[in-house]
DNA sequence: CGCTACATGTCGTCC
DNA sequence: GGACGACGTGTAGCG
């Protein structure tokens, strides 16, 4: 007899398991017992420019908490020998496909029983692999508010850090699903194979209960590739510190992100004639909110004595409200579009690896 | 000679494909050949609740521009013999899954070629099936912003409606993607199957290089269920002005909605006294933003004269700093939680049954 | 098409 | 852990 999979063993019985009524402190021990047992983050999310941030690595952490995250040995199962065999009489289908970049196996079960279903399913979610669904299902999601989706065949997805989603046969977003980071458990009743999902904060669970499966394939990700987004708010406001002229000449950026009462100034500078010059960037254009979220900090700032404050939304075009606005308050406004910053960010990193080069030549 | 397919006679070369520095009008006469041919909508697609609005429509019927929509046989390649063959030798196995509901073939195409994947791909874009591949991977996104993202293994899903997803190995979040109704289209160039997605509004282009395929597989959803959430800022709404003594005896709903300078009063009522009640609903714990956006729309409700103003906040509960401005400004609470208003609206639903039940009877 | 507010928004970040 | 602002936010409703 096998000894039991962590899984097994520290199963939360159908009862008593997490969400749906139960209270936070009622809770509390089962999610301390899983998370005591959390993983490292998996190698592979290591490449993944979200992954660097910190909160995505604990989320990413207190994943599928198995103790053990080698990989187990998948079972091959029997095979038949020829093409008739396997559309008609085989009811599962172990596939390895050993793919180039390593030992990526990919299994794929075409209309697994429910319990191979949930024999592979466990074993991927302890090696933390992605778990592809198509399953006839039926879904409760509770939390903030409450959702039900009555039978129906949809395409399920669990990833690497455990969040969940579920799509139904079109719309490019999930008609449920749920973040990374919670637990993840697989339970065979009868003749449901109940699969639910759960985070603590906020308190939310999903349980998603499948009658039939399709196709379950798991597999690993080899991707180690940067992701890089061109132009955001935070590249304008980049630019702008670097190369203010962008701006107007003679403008010196003295502060940015600079904290007043209601929230940050983008930048806070002097202009050529020593006024105070506060600024409000937009990447789209700006609307009559951006203008008043100015307003609402330039309450907070006083000129030195004998300057002027020179109030600025700084933006790729103008909403049509806000010219209005903007005329009535006094504000100025300057055209930056994100192609412009994007053109001194690079001429920027450009100039800054040639630093280094020249750095390099000189050791 | 197979005659050709409406993809590849429409096909526009990559040279002059869309998006990526193209102009609007450049692309016009391209986009307005394709959605001449453009689709019904997919019977599979009805029974989606969120497809019940005319939007969702509009997008799932401008869809992938292919002039028939009776489903391609699809071709049975050489399938080997033995395990051994499937695992070592084959590049591609396809297997046709008869699924129990009706005729949805499944098809698995495991490592394809490129040229292989590019025909089923086409095939499955053409009769609109869902589309699940693993491939290695180069994405770039050019519209509001852009996005680069380096080689690298992917999920790429495509569902009915054209849009598209790219999940990477983490983050319940797509890296990239393109919401449904554009155009999709597959090139195969020497040693690259292109995908390109594209959106006309805004412009927006998403391509995908694919350098090698894990697994392509396509199948359709049967899914006629209804999807309900069960409680949200509306529902709240709809609770109160059915019965305005939840929040307090004697209340009474003039009109909600209402049209003020800044924005919208959710309700707007009068007490047992004549005094003027303006409420701010929050489904969540209200914080100091929802304050100050009641405290906004008060500067343009005058109360009759001799008449108080009752600015009130309805929540489930009060955030940190929300009480202190609250008490400051001289606002109301009135605590209302989500169940109680579900509670309300289910009774109201019920009674209704009731009131029609009656009328049938009287007949 | 533009504007407004809501979302199971999610997510980073500072306090 | 809570509050706040940004997002390729998306989405619906209304003028």
């Amino acid at each position: 007899m096998p000894s039991p999979t962590f899984q097994e063993k520290n199963r939360v019985p159908p009862e008593v398991w997490i969400g749906d009524g139960l209270s936070r402190a009622a809770l509390r021990p089962h999610i301390q017992c899983l998370q005591k047992h959390r993983t490292p983050v998996s190698p592979f999310s290591r490449g993944a420019s979200h992954a660097s941030s910190p909160a995505l690595d604990h989320r990413a952490c207190c994943n599928f908490l198995t103790v053990d995250r080698s990989i187990p040995e998948l079972h091959a199962g029997a095979v038949p020998a020829t093409y008739a065999d396997i559309s008609l009489t085989v009811s599962t289908l172990i596939l390895f496909a050993h793919q180039e970049h390593g030992r990526s196996p990919l299994t794929i079960l075409n209309s697994p029983s429910l319990k191979d279903a949930q024999d592979t399913l466990v074993k991927s979610l302890e090696s933390r692999m992605i778990i592809v669904i198509v399953a006839s299902c039926e879904v409760h999601y509770s939390g903030r508010t409450g959702s039900h989706l009555g039978e129906g065949e949809r395409l399920i997805i669990i990833k690497e850090d455990g969040c969940l989603l579920i799509h139904r046969s079109t719309d490019y977003r999930p008609v449920n699903w749920q973040p990374g980071g919670g637990i993840v458990q697989a339970h065979l009743s009868k003749d449901r194979l109940l699969v639910r999902a759960v985070r603590t904060n906020p308190l939310e669970s999903l349980n998603i209960s499948i009658s039939k499966i399709g196709l379950l394939t798991n597999f690993r990700l080899l991707d180690e590739a940067e992701f890089h987004l061109h132009a955001s708010e935070e590249d304008m406001q980049k630019a702008i510190v670097l190369q203010p002229s962008i701006i107007e000449a003679g403008l010196e950026v003295i502060e940015y992100e600079r904290r007043v009462e209601p929230g940050f100034v983008d930048i806070y500078g002097v202009d050529r004639k020593g006024n105070a010059v506060v600024i409000e960037i937009k990447k789209d254009p700006a609307g009559v909110s951006a203008v008043k979220q100015l307003a609402e900090y330039l309450k907070y700032i006083q000129p030195r004595p004998g300057r002027k404050l020179r109030p600025m939304i700084v933006a790729p075009g103008l909403a049509k409200g806000a010219q209005t606005l903007l005329s009535k308050m006094g504000f100025e406004y300057k055209q930056l579009s994100l192609q412009k910053c994007a053109e001194v960010l690079r001429r920027q990193a450009i100039s800054e690896r040639q630093q280094v080069l020249k750095g390099w030549l000189k050791e």
